[in-house]
DNA sequence: CGCTTTTGACCGGCGC
DNA sequence: GCGCCGGTCAAAAGCG
């Protein structure tokens, strides 16, 4: 926790273009109420989010001061992001939320203070017992995403891909991700196509980063260029040997479209695939403030975000891209 | 060589 | 108790 959530930073900038919709924070954990994560997240369900409380922080967020409750509209998805403000702000800023229910900080080596200040930065290394599979339920706060294809490419996290599962009511498989830039870093990210919009992904974050941003992302290594597995059933016994053959097949180029859905699923997934990957390196380009970080992408997109709103019809994107509700 | 993805097996929560 | 289902592990293989 504490570190920069960059994507939340595209959400704010990108996300009344309708490239980004925050979904939901699911906070799977009472006793993490406290985190700024969570500080957040109850904005937006409180939907006290609006332009006032904005304006209350001219250093990060320029709001105009024109009329306008519709406004309000398009800043609820686009949380500020206390993990990236000055301490100060940060400060400021949990000071002058609304009334939020806020149970005791329980969880051990990570309070507020520590969040702010920064100094929690340092992997919170887990000592002794670990089990070989973590509790699933109730563990971690989950935020949920929907993203277009093209707001997929903002997440400057690295992430290395350690499963993927069919998932039961939705056509399309579910990636699951780890962070790939330190060890024991507990956060994770799931990927899915929405299935009432394949042009809509939803991605879950899961967990908190132990580290601030990575200096570079993935690299473009061809581990992106692997053939994807033949189906959208991996585990019918029909498609295993579909799999066998198709992987086989793979090394010629003309076998992947021999199949029309196997393609397409091929190409679903390079695509889901290339999202985590592709896209610059912005380590060099970052200003580093403590352990917060304010990248060109922040500033020029705070810029572009407030020429934008003042222009834009009112349009929330949250319905736009309504939950998806498959059975 | 060091990173990645792929993928079947496994684990464990949960509903019945 | 059992089976389903989602999440994770880990070996194998791809890629530059």
């Amino acid at each position: 926790m504490a570190e920069l959530e960059d994507w939340s930073l595209q959400a704010i900038v990108r996300g009344s273009s309708g490239d980004y919709t925050k979904v939901a924070d699911i906070d799977m954990n009472d006793d993490d109420q406290n985190s700024l994560f969570d500080l957040s997240a109850n904005y937006y369900h409180d939907q006290k989010f609006d332009r006032e409380f904005l304006a209350s922080f001219p250093e990060i967020f320029n709001v105009s001061t024109g009329s306008g409750d519709e406004l309000e509209e398009l800043y609820k998805p686009f949380y500020p992001v206390p993990h990236a403000l000055p301490a100060q702000a940060v400060l400021d800023f949990q000071e002058k939320r609304p009334q939020i229910d806020v149970a005791e900080e329980k969880q051990q080596g990570h309070d507020v203070s520590d969040q702010l200040s920064g100094s929690s930065s340092v992997a919170r290394v887990t000592s002794g017992y670990t089990p070989k599979y973590k509790k699933r339920k109730n563990q971690h706060k989950r935020v949920v995403m929907q993203v277009s294809a093209e707001g997929l490419s903002s997440d400057m996290w690295a992430w290395r891909k350690y499963g993927q599962k069919p998932i039961k009511g939705s056509p399309y498989p579910r990636s699951y991700y780890r962070c790939s830039s330190l060890k024991g870093c507990l956060a994770r990210k799931q990927v899915e196509k929405s299935c009432t919009d394949p042009g809509i992904f939803i991605i879950t974050y899961t967990a908190e980063h132990s580290h601030s941003l990575p200096t570079r992302r993935n690299s473009l290594a061809g581990t992106v260029r692997q053939k994807f597995p033949s189906s959208k059933n991996p585990n019918s016994k029909i498609v295993k040997q579909e799999k066998a053959d198709d992987r086989k097949a793979n090394t010629s180029p003309k076998a992947g479209a021999a199949n029309f859905n196997q393609a397409n699923i091929k190409e679903e997934n390079k695509e889901e695939n290339e999202e985590v990957v592709k896209g610059e390196s912005h380590g060099d380009e970052d200003f580093m403030m403590s352990d917060f970080v304010f990248n060109e992408d922040f500033f020029s997109g705070l810029e572009d975000f407030n020429e934008l709103i003042s222009e834009m019809p009112i349009i929330s994107p949250a319905q736009q891209f309504p939950v998806r509700s498959c059975s």
